[in-house]
DNA sequence: CTGAATCCCATGGGATACTG
DNA sequence: CAGTATCCCATGGGATTCAG
Protein backbone atom coordinates (compact mmCIF):
# COMPACT_ATOMS: atom_id res chain seq x y z
CA UNK A 1 0.00 0.00 0.00
CA UNK A 2 2.85 2.25 0.97
CA UNK A 3 4.56 1.60 -2.04
CA UNK A 4 1.68 2.04 -4.47
CA UNK A 5 1.66 5.65 -3.39
CA UNK A 6 4.95 6.68 -3.83
CA UNK A 7 4.09 5.56 -7.30
CA UNK A 8 0.93 7.18 -7.44
CA UNK A 9 1.39 9.90 -4.85
CA UNK A 10 3.16 11.76 -7.19
CA UNK A 11 0.49 13.87 -9.28
CA UNK A 12 2.31 13.73 -12.97
CA UNK A 13 2.57 10.19 -12.74
CA UNK A 14 -1.49 9.94 -12.28
CA UNK A 15 -1.62 12.60 -15.31
CA UNK A 16 0.69 10.78 -17.60
CA UNK A 17 -0.77 7.48 -17.42
CA UNK A 18 -4.29 8.87 -17.60
CA UNK A 19 -3.05 11.14 -20.74
CA UNK A 20 -1.37 8.04 -22.14
CA UNK A 21 -4.65 6.61 -23.43
CA UNK A 22 -4.53 3.36 -25.99
CA UNK A 23 -2.61 5.32 -28.40
CA UNK A 24 1.33 5.85 -27.95
CA UNK A 25 2.36 9.88 -27.54
CA UNK A 26 5.30 11.69 -28.43
CA UNK A 27 7.30 13.53 -25.84
CA UNK A 28 6.03 17.05 -27.31
CA UNK A 29 2.20 15.67 -27.30
CA UNK A 30 2.55 15.28 -23.51
CA UNK A 31 4.37 18.31 -22.92
CA UNK A 32 1.36 19.58 -24.63
CA UNK A 33 -1.47 17.98 -23.15
CA UNK A 34 -0.83 17.86 -19.57
CA UNK A 35 -1.30 21.68 -18.51
CA UNK A 36 1.57 23.01 -16.31
CA UNK A 37 3.59 20.02 -16.36
CA UNK A 38 7.45 21.16 -16.70
CA UNK A 39 10.14 19.29 -19.12
CA UNK A 40 11.57 17.93 -16.37
CA UNK A 41 8.86 16.79 -14.17
CA UNK A 42 7.91 15.05 -17.56
CA UNK A 43 10.83 13.66 -18.23
CA UNK A 44 11.63 12.11 -14.96
CA UNK A 45 7.95 10.84 -14.81
CA UNK A 46 8.40 8.93 -18.16
CA UNK A 47 11.82 7.54 -16.76
CA UNK A 48 10.62 6.31 -13.55
CA UNK A 49 7.23 4.71 -15.37
CA UNK A 50 9.58 2.82 -17.78
CA UNK A 51 11.91 1.65 -15.42
CA UNK A 52 8.82 0.29 -13.63
CA UNK A 53 7.42 -1.31 -16.64
CA UNK A 54 4.11 0.94 -16.98
CA UNK A 55 5.13 2.39 -20.17
CA UNK A 56 7.73 2.03 -23.21
CA UNK A 57 9.71 3.90 -24.89
CA UNK A 58 10.34 4.00 -28.78
CA UNK A 59 12.78 6.40 -30.36
CA UNK A 60 13.18 6.36 -34.06
CA UNK A 61 16.62 7.60 -35.10
CA UNK A 62 15.09 10.40 -38.00
CA UNK A 63 15.51 14.06 -38.53
CA UNK A 64 14.06 15.52 -36.67
CA UNK A 65 13.86 12.66 -33.57
CA UNK A 66 10.83 11.46 -32.71
CA UNK A 67 10.13 9.64 -29.47
CA UNK A 68 7.12 7.54 -28.63
CA UNK A 69 6.02 6.54 -24.92
CA UNK A 70 3.49 4.07 -24.81
CA UNK A 71 1.67 2.19 -21.57
CA UNK A 72 2.55 -1.71 -21.22
CA UNK A 73 -0.07 -3.82 -20.66
CA UNK A 74 0.86 -3.78 -17.12
CA UNK A 75 0.72 0.26 -17.35
CA UNK A 76 -3.28 -0.25 -18.82
CA UNK A 77 -3.54 -2.12 -16.19
CA UNK A 78 -3.02 0.73 -13.98
CA UNK A 79 -4.54 2.95 -16.18
CA UNK A 80 -8.09 1.42 -15.77
CA UNK A 81 -7.60 1.40 -11.59
CA UNK A 82 -6.79 5.30 -12.46
CA UNK A 83 -9.47 5.98 -14.50
CA UNK A 84 -12.46 5.03 -11.49
CA UNK A 85 -10.90 7.79 -9.58
CA UNK A 86 -10.96 9.80 -12.31
CA UNK A 87 -14.82 8.89 -12.90
CA UNK A 88 -15.48 9.13 -9.30
CA UNK A 89 -13.69 13.18 -9.19
CA UNK A 90 -15.93 13.63 -12.60
CA UNK A 91 -19.12 12.18 -10.23
CA UNK A 92 -18.35 13.67 -7.25
CA UNK A 93 -16.39 16.83 -7.19
CA UNK A 94 -19.72 19.09 -7.54
CA UNK A 95 -21.12 17.22 -4.01
CA UNK A 96 -17.27 17.73 -2.50
CA UNK A 97 -17.33 21.32 -3.40
CA UNK A 98 -20.12 22.33 -1.79
CA UNK A 99 -19.52 20.63 1.11
CA UNK A 100 -16.48 22.95 1.54
CA UNK A 101 -18.46 25.97 0.33
CA UNK A 102 -21.20 24.89 3.05
CA UNK A 103 -18.43 24.24 6.10
CA UNK A 104 -16.54 27.25 5.08
CA UNK A 105 -19.25 29.81 5.04
CA UNK A 106 -21.14 27.96 8.05
CA UNK A 107 -18.12 27.73 10.41
CA UNK A 108 -17.11 24.00 11.83
CA UNK A 109 -18.96 22.00 13.55
CA UNK A 110 -22.71 22.49 12.05
CA UNK A 111 -21.99 20.81 8.24
CA UNK A 112 -23.87 17.92 8.70
CA UNK A 113 -25.98 16.79 5.50
CA UNK A 114 -25.88 19.46 2.50
CA UNK A 115 -28.72 18.69 0.60
CA UNK A 116 -27.44 15.26 -0.16
CA UNK A 117 -24.04 16.66 -0.14
CA UNK A 118 -22.43 13.75 1.39
CA UNK A 119 -23.95 11.45 -0.71
CA UNK A 120 -22.19 10.22 -3.37
CA UNK A 121 -23.48 10.11 -7.25
CA UNK A 122 -22.38 7.33 -8.81
CA UNK B 1 -9.22 15.01 -13.03
CA UNK B 2 -6.47 17.82 -11.69
CA UNK B 3 -8.86 18.60 -8.76
CA UNK B 4 -8.94 14.98 -7.82
CA UNK B 5 -5.22 14.74 -7.39
CA UNK B 6 -5.13 18.07 -5.29
CA UNK B 7 -7.45 15.83 -3.23
CA UNK B 8 -5.78 12.40 -3.56
CA UNK B 9 -2.30 13.10 -4.92
CA UNK B 10 -1.27 13.69 -0.98
CA UNK B 11 -0.50 10.14 0.15
CA UNK B 12 -1.81 10.66 3.36
CA UNK B 13 -5.37 11.10 2.53
CA UNK B 14 -5.12 8.02 0.79
CA UNK B 15 -4.04 5.94 4.01
CA UNK B 16 -6.18 8.04 5.96
CA UNK B 17 -9.48 6.73 3.87
CA UNK B 18 -8.27 3.31 3.53
CA UNK B 19 -7.27 3.30 7.10
CA UNK B 20 -10.74 4.28 7.99
CA UNK B 21 -12.82 1.31 6.94
CA UNK B 22 -16.32 1.52 7.61
CA UNK B 23 -15.61 1.31 11.32
CA UNK B 24 -14.88 4.73 13.29
CA UNK B 25 -11.50 5.04 14.87
CA UNK B 26 -9.81 7.04 17.20
CA UNK B 27 -7.27 10.08 16.47
CA UNK B 28 -4.54 7.92 18.68
CA UNK B 29 -5.90 4.87 16.95
CA UNK B 30 -5.28 6.75 12.84
CA UNK B 31 -1.92 7.60 14.29
CA UNK B 32 -1.01 4.66 15.54
CA UNK B 33 -2.75 2.85 12.19
CA UNK B 34 -0.62 4.63 9.92
CA UNK B 35 2.94 3.82 10.14
CA UNK B 36 5.07 7.51 9.58
CA UNK B 37 2.05 9.65 9.55
CA UNK B 38 2.13 12.60 12.15
CA UNK B 39 0.62 14.43 14.58
CA UNK B 40 0.70 17.07 12.31
CA UNK B 41 -0.25 15.83 8.99
CA UNK B 42 -2.70 13.61 10.20
CA UNK B 43 -4.64 16.57 11.85
CA UNK B 44 -4.63 18.68 8.74
CA UNK B 45 -5.20 15.95 6.20
CA UNK B 46 -8.74 14.95 8.41
CA UNK B 47 -9.33 18.97 8.34
CA UNK B 48 -9.41 18.72 5.13
CA UNK B 49 -11.16 15.73 4.77
CA UNK B 50 -14.19 17.01 6.97
CA UNK B 51 -14.23 20.19 5.03
CA UNK B 52 -14.67 18.27 1.80
CA UNK B 53 -17.28 15.93 3.87
CA UNK B 54 -15.71 12.81 2.97
CA UNK B 55 -15.58 12.06 7.05
CA UNK B 56 -17.45 13.23 9.92
CA UNK B 57 -15.44 14.35 13.61
CA UNK B 58 -17.33 13.37 16.37
CA UNK B 59 -16.44 14.46 19.79
CA UNK B 60 -17.36 13.33 23.43
CA UNK B 61 -17.10 15.59 26.06
CA UNK B 62 -15.69 12.85 28.19
CA UNK B 63 -12.57 12.59 30.44
CA UNK B 64 -10.59 11.64 28.96
CA UNK B 65 -11.42 13.82 25.88
CA UNK B 66 -12.53 11.23 23.11
CA UNK B 67 -12.88 12.07 19.43
CA UNK B 68 -13.84 9.44 16.57
CA UNK B 69 -13.55 9.90 12.82
CA UNK B 70 -16.03 8.27 10.33
CA UNK B 71 -16.15 8.08 6.68
CA UNK B 72 -19.58 9.67 4.98
CA UNK B 73 -21.62 8.19 2.34
CA UNK B 74 -18.93 10.08 0.25
CA UNK B 75 -15.96 8.82 1.44
CA UNK B 76 -16.84 5.49 1.69
CA UNK B 77 -17.51 5.70 -2.49
CA UNK B 78 -13.98 6.93 -2.67
CA UNK B 79 -12.85 4.25 -0.53
CA UNK B 80 -13.84 1.90 -2.90
CA UNK B 81 -12.30 3.49 -5.86
CA UNK B 82 -8.73 3.77 -3.73
CA UNK B 83 -9.61 0.30 -3.01
CA UNK B 84 -9.04 -0.70 -6.58
CA UNK B 85 -5.83 1.09 -6.53
CA UNK B 86 -4.69 -1.12 -3.31
CA UNK B 87 -5.73 -4.32 -5.26
CA UNK B 88 -3.69 -3.14 -8.05
CA UNK B 89 -0.70 -2.46 -5.98
CA UNK B 90 -1.26 -5.80 -4.17
CA UNK B 91 -1.52 -7.68 -7.50
CA UNK B 92 0.93 -5.99 -9.34
CA UNK B 93 3.79 -4.57 -6.92
CA UNK B 94 6.05 -7.96 -7.88
CA UNK B 95 5.99 -7.15 -11.22
CA UNK B 96 7.12 -3.59 -10.71
CA UNK B 97 9.98 -4.57 -8.75
CA UNK B 98 11.28 -6.78 -11.01
CA UNK B 99 10.83 -4.78 -13.93
CA UNK B 100 12.89 -2.11 -12.16
CA UNK B 101 15.33 -4.65 -11.02
CA UNK B 102 15.97 -5.60 -14.36
CA UNK B 103 15.43 -2.24 -15.76
CA UNK B 104 18.20 -0.83 -13.22
CA UNK B 105 20.54 -4.04 -13.58
CA UNK B 106 20.78 -4.68 -17.56
CA UNK B 107 20.67 -0.88 -18.11
CA UNK B 108 18.81 1.20 -20.24
CA UNK B 109 17.66 0.27 -22.65
CA UNK B 110 16.90 -3.74 -23.35
CA UNK B 111 14.20 -4.00 -20.91
CA UNK B 112 11.44 -5.39 -22.89
CA UNK B 113 9.72 -8.39 -21.74
CA UNK B 114 10.30 -9.44 -17.76
CA UNK B 115 9.16 -12.96 -18.07
CA UNK B 116 5.68 -11.69 -17.95
CA UNK B 117 6.89 -8.61 -15.92
CA UNK B 118 5.08 -6.15 -17.71
CA UNK B 119 1.88 -7.70 -18.02
CA UNK B 120 -0.30 -7.27 -15.15
CA UNK B 121 -1.82 -9.87 -12.35
CA UNK B 122 -5.49 -9.39 -11.96
C1' DC C 1 12.57 17.69 -31.27
C1' DT C 2 14.08 15.36 -27.13
C1' DG C 3 16.15 15.68 -23.65
C1' DA C 4 20.22 16.74 -19.57
C1' DA C 5 22.07 20.01 -16.30
C1' DT C 6 22.07 23.76 -13.18
C1' DC C 7 20.11 27.25 -10.23
C1' DC C 8 17.10 28.38 -6.79
C1' DC C 9 13.04 29.11 -4.23
C1' DA C 10 8.53 27.59 -2.29
C1' DT C 11 6.36 24.16 0.52
C1' DG C 12 5.73 19.87 2.59
C1' DG C 13 6.33 17.86 6.45
C1' DG C 14 9.13 16.02 10.69
C1' DA C 15 10.49 17.08 15.64
C1' DT C 16 9.48 19.19 19.57
C1' DA C 17 7.09 21.71 23.02
C1' DC C 18 2.86 23.64 24.82
C1' DT C 19 -2.51 23.84 25.79
C1' DG C 20 -7.49 22.55 26.90
C1' DC D 1 -6.38 12.30 24.89
C1' DA D 2 -6.54 15.46 21.20
C1' DG D 3 -4.87 18.67 19.32
C1' DT D 4 -2.03 23.57 18.31
C1' DA D 5 2.13 26.30 17.51
C1' DT D 6 6.83 26.93 16.18
C1' DC D 7 11.13 25.90 14.21
C1' DC D 8 13.55 24.33 10.44
C1' DC D 9 15.30 21.51 6.94
C1' DA D 10 14.78 18.36 2.99
C1' DT D 11 12.73 17.98 -1.47
C1' DG D 12 9.82 18.99 -5.16
C1' DG D 13 9.63 21.29 -8.87
C1' DG D 14 9.73 25.71 -12.04
C1' DA D 15 12.78 28.53 -15.13
C1' DT D 16 16.50 28.68 -17.82
C1' DT D 17 20.26 27.10 -20.43
C1' DC D 18 22.97 23.79 -23.00
C1' DA D 19 23.47 19.50 -25.99
C1' DG D 20 22.64 15.59 -29.38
Amino acid sequence: MREVLDRIGDKWTVLVISTLGDRALRYSDLLASIPGISQRMLTLTLKALERDGLLVRQAYAEMPPRVEYELTDLGRSLQEAVLQLAQWAAGNHGAVASNRALHDRIGVGRAKSAAGGSRPAE
